[in-house]
DNA sequence: TTTACATACATAAATTATTTATGTATGTTT
DNA sequence: AAACATACATAAATAATTTATGTATGTAAA
């Protein structure tokens, strides 16, 4: 995740995410999306994409399925029953982020 | 930062912020009010805190000035001119940020 | 009175997430 | 033939943090 250079720690979110509303994706796939979606402001680099998504295997909240597609190689990558879970609980991470941030820069959010 | 792991990268961003509606602070006051205005959600570690005004010192975005206060040292920190800018900067990349997450995980914010 | 807790700073070592730089291989376009 | 796109991967370096300590003073509680 390049052009950013903040908030690191997001990108597991966002891989779930972008899981949680589609089914099956390959890595591949999920950087050509995001970098669509957010026309071209979030980059999501090679070198740490690949190493989350082996992460996430290994930590049983993805699980994965590798095709042969025009003769090259597709891991493509599910949500496991862990890993729909471990969604919510990073959307809800995300939430409290974003309304602590609010809190702090706003404080009229925190009183009411 | 703990209690909430992920979005390494907006310490600054929050020292910033809080400089610059605030004129002045020293270091424990700046934990002091993260937790209150949170209310414990976040938490500023002394270990990322120090070391971020030391870095934010060096870099001309902050400037100090030390005081004995009960016989107790304080650091006050408060925005250089370089500061200022580099605060409008930071809350901007904040924003885009957050608006790159509602279009990634909301996609009708992309269309209009 | 001593123990615990709060105030106030600091730093070193370890951990984690990332960037940057490579590498492999195939397919397509110029 | 060269450049670019697709598709994976990993190693080294960098950055931001956590965890663990350390110093010192002041105050409250047992």
């Amino acid at each position: 995740m390049s052009n950013s250079k903040l908030y690191k720690g997001s990108l597991s979110t966002i891989i779930l995410k972008l899981l949680s509303q589609q089914d099956k994706m390959y890595g591949y796939e999920i950087t050509q999306k995001v970098k669509k979606l957010t026309q071209g402001e979030l980059t999501i680099t090679e070198g740490a994409l690949y190493p989350a998504l082996h992460k996430l295997e290994a930590e049983g909240v993805l699980e994965v399925e590798v095709m042969r597609v025009d003769n090259r190689l597709r891991k493509y990558y599910k949500l496991t029953e862990k890993g729909e879970k471990e969604t919510v609980n990073k959307l809800q991470e995300l939430e409290d982020y974003i309304k602590n941030m609010q809190v702090l820069f706003n404080p009229k959010f925190g009183l009411e």
